[in-house]
DNA sequence: TTTTAATATCGTAATATTGCGATATGGGAA
DNA sequence: TTCCCATATCGCAATATTACGATATTAAAA
């Protein structure tokens, strides 16, 4: 079908993973730690660094936009993108209190 | 074209995006908390936890195997899922260390 | 105003994903 | 062996994703 069931699922876990989908692509992914390390936050090159065209470059931040990832601001005719640390260090949390529910020794031998 | 461009990243990018796209999924994010949660590994009632037919649930398990987030031993006639500490440590250890490289006060405010 | 430069959006074709029923598989029980 | 039971795989239909060129938008520069 290709259409996600939502329902049945808490908001929590639907939310996370509609984040998580938009990291699982590797421009995608290449863009916020590109965001990450540049010292700044003008990002007009980035085209140049990734293997893609303008149009799908441009697609993909609208995406990592969408669920809040990345924050961007008009600036004359360029566009600053910056990294939502709000919604990272959601992902961040995310992670390491659900590892900390992993019991040392609970885990089988599989 | 639906084909995800792979080369012109490093290998790094694309294998961490393959995991975060077998986790951007509300099924299979609620599989591995229920996997995390779980007392013991044995995993048969997945089927009744989620809102989908036993065959879709098959189907993630094998997805979520294919990038190593779980593994699973056959016992009898059951299957026993667990959580891959290893992947799921590099996904800890990635969010951690990128989300310190984001320097305070660096960050634009847009 | 016209031009230019940067980014966004549209239209498209190709491929991937999702979900389910039906069926296969593989081991234990009768 | 034959019958269950749990899980995996297949086949299909519907939808989503991806990438790109072409075009639109928007604001500064000339």
């Amino acid at each position: 079908m290709g259409i996600t069931k939502v329902d049945g699922f808490t908001s929590e876990v639907t939310q996370m993973a509609e984040i998580l989908k938009a990291l699982g692509h590797p421009a995608r992914l290449a863009i916020m730690e590109y965001l990450i390390n540049s010292p700044d936050c003008i990002n007009g090159d980035l085209v140049d660094h990734l293997p893609l065209a303008q149009s799908t470059v441009s697609r993909h931040l609208s995406e990592l936009k969408k669920v809040g990832l990345i924050k961007g601001t008009i600036t004359g005719n360029c566009i600053s993108y910056c990294i939502n640390d709000e919604v990272w260090n959601k992902i961040k949390v995310f992670f390491n209190t659900s590892s900390d529910q992993i019991t040392p020794g609970k885990s089988c031998a599989c």
